[in-house]
DNA sequence: GCAAAAGTGTTCTTTGTACACCCATGG
DNA sequence: CCATGGGTGTACAAAGAACACTTTTGC
């Protein structure tokens, strides 16, 4: 039987939320992937598809769904979040082109993966109800304007500022650096970075992003 | 490759959420397994498995994730909810027993199926707080104070019967009968039977279930 | 008539949502 | 001096949690 790795990997430029796609030597636009086997493990093969296809290092991702490829074979789905700006794309020795794609505005996609993008994408906003998803997406210092404009495009819809800067300050998941960034005209914005580490999802913690919010289901 | 998938069948029996376990011909106890491949679905493989391994015909699962078993193996787990009452246990071919074991109470298995069986465990007291799992853990008709007892074993502490029926009811996940049973001594009860159709998951909705909580995350 | 489980409403606390103004900078 | 985005607090609405007593049956 024969298992493959597909790695379904996100950014917000823009403001829109977009997805990584490698146009192959036949022409079509894929997923970054890789065959599993040879004793790696799955995490293993998910990262290695996504340095050799696209050039990522280093990126974190997490398993989201085996998904069935009839006659003989089965793919495991992984989501990745990324800040593009801090991870320059590089096509790796089968992919003629890499590029990022709105996720309105997808090219025609091989077998199933439009059936991978979708879920990643519902798991994606789910989690933003209960994680930080946003400082994957950002770079290791932020505005949290720039936090609030990337929870606005992964939800689609406009949050209220004030709300958003007492939830997310009072749960706790961003430090202060002292430090400010004046960004062109208006204010100069304070500077955070995450607190790190991952953060326990008790009702009092998700206060963080509930302006916001989403549901899950398996596909299919 | 090597794919194999493992099936978590979890139940409530006298208060307590309890697993399904099968003895193999080695001694040891394992989840009810099969191989996956010869071009059936992976939905069909875990069908498959239930009712090979311990008679079960039927029952709704959903996968949960895909486990390494290295060094050239890989363990895609589902989750099984069911009502042990209609589901009597008759071992396959390859089982020399099948029985049910507490869920805190458990010998131990073979593998990494312990982890599944954990997984299994997080995933299905996270559903509480969005899903209506317990009918599927129920008879067709049943008592509110029937479906109460079944959260209190999931989520391992008592809930408030007065807010539990008004939230169950107010949800509309149960449908009246009309008939009532006498219990034995005690004031008789009316009998609910599901109002079908999975829900959806808005805030609204959520209500139903959220003495109940709980958080979700992948295992390892 | 008493033990045992079913059934029913209200109050209080917490959480979420809506909303308006002043501040610091660049042009 | 004005346009632009940053920063702050308060009032109202909704949801969740806590809580006591009456009803119907078996024994």
């Amino acid at each position: 039987m024969r298992v493959r790795v597909e790695v379904a990997v996100f950014t917000v430029r823009a403001g829109v939320l977009q997805v990584l796609l490698a146009r192959g030597p036949g022409g079509a636009w894929l997923l970054p992937a890789a065959d599993a086997g040879s004793g790696e493990l799955l995490d293993q093969t998910a990262a290695s598809a996504a340095r050799d296809v696209a050039g990522l290092r280093g990126i974190s991702m997490e398993q989201l769904f085996t998904f069935d490829r009839l006659p003989d074979a089965m793919s495991v789905a992984y989501l990745a979040l990324i800040d593009a700006g801090r991870h320059p794309l590089a096509p790796g020795p089968d992919s003629v082109e890499v590029r990022w794609f709105a996720h309105d505005d997808l090219p025609v996609l091989v077998d199933g993966q439009d059936a991978v993008v979708a879920y990643g994408l519902a798991r994606l906003r789910a989690k933003t109800a209960y994680a930080p998803v946003a400082v994957n997406l950002l770079p290791e210092m932020f505005t949290l304007g720039e936090m609030q404009a990337v929870y606005e495009a992964l939800l689609g819809r406009d949050l209220d500022s004030r709300n958003f800067r007492r939830d997310v300050l009072g749960a706790g998941v961003v430090d202060e650096s002292g430090e400010v960034r004046a960004e062109g005209r208006g204010r100069p914005a304070r500077l955070y970075r995450s607190a790190g580490g991952h953060f326990a999802v008790d009702a009092r913690e998700r206060r963080a992003a509930r302006q916001i919010s989403s549901g899950d289901d398996p596909p299919s």
